[in-house]
DNA sequence: CCGAATATACGACCATTTTCGTATAGCAAA
DNA sequence: TTTGCTATACGAAAATGGTCGTATATTCGG
């Protein structure tokens, strides 16, 4: 069995993990596109970006093709789990339970009824 | 009115923060000891790190002494809050209630039978 | 007063991340 | 085939974060 490696994807590199994440597949282009909504940066920069996570596989690639079409290489629950651990540990003293509050308290993104019952689910089945 | 400032601390800024919050005040000496216990840094790093974030506004000194006293310029709750907003936006596509699942389920952090009910007190709360 | 201990100030170095300019090649329309 | 668009490759500058050496000042014990 593989040890998942440890990654610590930069903040750029985040972002576009985001992206090939809901994507799937994607080309530089691509994720550039997307980028660009939100952000102010080269397409070069972008394609920099890539071909270093590729190096670092952070993502995959196909280079059959003259454009290469790219993916993210490590899986997403685990990378937010990876990075959510250090968060708790770094900010919350080690307490999950400290997030957690912070997270419902927020009125920034409020939960929906529904989420509630989600997390009560949840709750419930920790409870035993 | 000011509006409380966009930090953004690095790593090694959040843990001479998280000391000072639970120190209240301290010298540069005693947040290297702290520091060294889980750290190896020298102590001239851990001044000049302080130094930087007296610059930036993250902290406050006394410096009427030879020795100088430090104190945390930002509020705890706060900066967990933004920086946890920003995790939720960057990698939960800004859903609290899919960070919440993850750190519920956390096996590295469990939570106690008395902070599930804590977190059960805050979900009935909000469930209203 | 002298020297050791301890404090801050400051500059420099190094690694990493981010940025982009430029070179070069494929491809397709005219 | 020539022109123009689009692709990747590559190198290097700029920005950032972390590290520490060294200089200098203060304090205190003897």
């Amino acid at each position: 069995m593989s040890i998942p490696k440890l990654i610590k994807p930069t903040e750029s590199e985040l972002e576009i993990l985001q992206i090939l994440w809901s994507k799937g597949l994607a080309t530089v282009r691509e994720v550039h596109e997307e980028l660009s909504k939100t952000k102010d940066a080269g397409y070069t920069t972008t394609l920099k970006l890539m071909q270093i996570m590729n190096e670092k596989g952070i993502v995959k690639r196909d280079d059959s093709m003259r454009t290469h079409v790219y993916q993210a290489a490590v899986n997403k629950e685990r990378t937010q789990k990876h990075l959510l651990n250090k968060m708790i540990d770094s900010l919350f003293g080690g307490s999950p339970t400290q997030l957690v509050i912070q997270a419902l308290g927020d009125n920034n993104h409020k939960a929906s009824a529904e989420e509630l019952e989600q997390i009560q689910a949840l709750l419930n089945s920790l409870k035993k």
